[in-house]
DNA sequence: GTCAATATAAGTATAAATACCCATATACGA
DNA sequence: TCGTATATGGGTATTTATACTTATATTGAC
């Protein structure tokens, strides 16, 4: 890949992270031409005056966002391979990166290895996320669930009866399938929305999927 | 990292596929021992003889699943590697194998390749996640967004009314949250459910979220 | 052996959802 | 213009869920 010259725009409203990126990236890539915005605005008219094969895009940056430069560079030229670029608190933006169309995902904090396999897969056509990146999000979701399990403290009946109501038995229906009286299951549901502060079964249901209570 | 030997489990139902994988590792890592478990319980037997550099574990086996056996194996040696290996469509269990603690994520459809680099990665203690499955979830988190709308059946008046379903409103509070007759809210319901070919809310809403007519 | 949590069950009451029936108005495409 | 889909609303009835109350038996931890 190295051998084979190719297009980049570093996209970042600080102007040393900009040169400097640009300085390791040139050792790195010795075919490599570069060229610099300052924010998304302009980044979107280099990109329409050289059509580069890379865009490393920062999230926040004045005028137009990163979020937004890269659905509309995308609008333009869907093929071109848009890496995000952020630091440490906007990882809640990943998301909206993703949406918008970005292959690869990369923090400020990463190091220059990083930004180069980034590079070379995007390139490749595949995605990239930097590992710090994919901690966080493995993080994310198991402290998710250290807290459910915090949070959620249903006996193994009442994850049980959970489970069916999410199947769409009524209060009738489980008391036979488990040989008991309904009134039981009608305490067993009634617990169950206190414990998952739900005012109702469709709350109860939301809940129950959005912390993983039961299995979709 | 295949200059020193390491000990490796590969777990998995399917005798042709662990030999073949077997082989293939002994291929590529000369100093690496191989043991082989067919499910859950033999692999916790293996884990607790062999105290191996890491497992490939197979998360759709009988007797202990490959969930239960992380979890257990993660008990006993929290610093093991675990790397979890399936089946197109399991992907819904890749959270449940995030939440028990395994650090790499591959399909069986992955190249050797990937396999060296997730084993590669997790004893370097870090993540690693197939390029399949990374594009699996960001197609989902696109899908997501895009297609749901496309495909819902459901007329914009149903779809405002679902959602608010979901959040839990009673058809008496959508009724006055939309200027509109409970009455009204109750037809629109009842469309709701035969549309989705719901008995009942709890199955409207978990229809709801498995085809993702709505945001979660 | 006591305490706490759980599973079991019931009484009573209201609120909500579901299942049918029906009608009218509007908008949109063939 | 004619039909189809949609949004609106009502009548009536039954079923289901929810909200209070109380009670007993069992289990397991300390």
């Amino acid at each position: 890949m190295q051998k084979h010259s190719f297009d980049l725009i570093i996209a970042d409203d600080h102007k040393l992270f900009r040169n400097g990126l640009n300085m390791l990236l040139s050792t790195i890539f010795p075919h490599i031409t570069i060229r610099e915005a300052a924010n998304g605005t302009d980044c979107l008219e280099l990109i329409q005056e050289s059509r580069p094969d890379v865009v490393l895009m920062d999230i926040d940056m004045p005028e137009l966002n990163g979020i937004e430069a890269t659905q509309k560079a995308l609008q333009l030229y869907p093929d071109l391979n848009i890496i995000a670029l952020s630091m440490h608190g906007d990882e809640a933006y990943y998301f909206r990166m993703i949406e918008a169309g970005a292959k690869g995902f990369l923090l400020k904090s990463s190091d220059i290895e990083e930004v180069k396999s980034a590079i070379e897969n995007v390139m490749a056509n595949q995605y990239f996320f930097s590992n710090e990146l994919l901690k966080k999000m493995v993080d994310h979701i198991r402290f998710n669930n250290d807290e459910k399990v915090k949070t959620s403290v249903f006996s193994d009946r009442e994850q049980e009866i959970l489970e069916l109501i999410c199947k769409g038995f009524s209060n009738l229906e489980i008391s036979e399938r488990l040989f008991i009286s309904k009134r039981t299951v009608d305490k067993h549901r009634a617990n169950l929305l206190e414990k998952a502060e739900a005012r109702n079964t469709a709350q109860l249901i939301m809940n129950a999927i959005k912390h993983n209570w039961i299995n979709i």
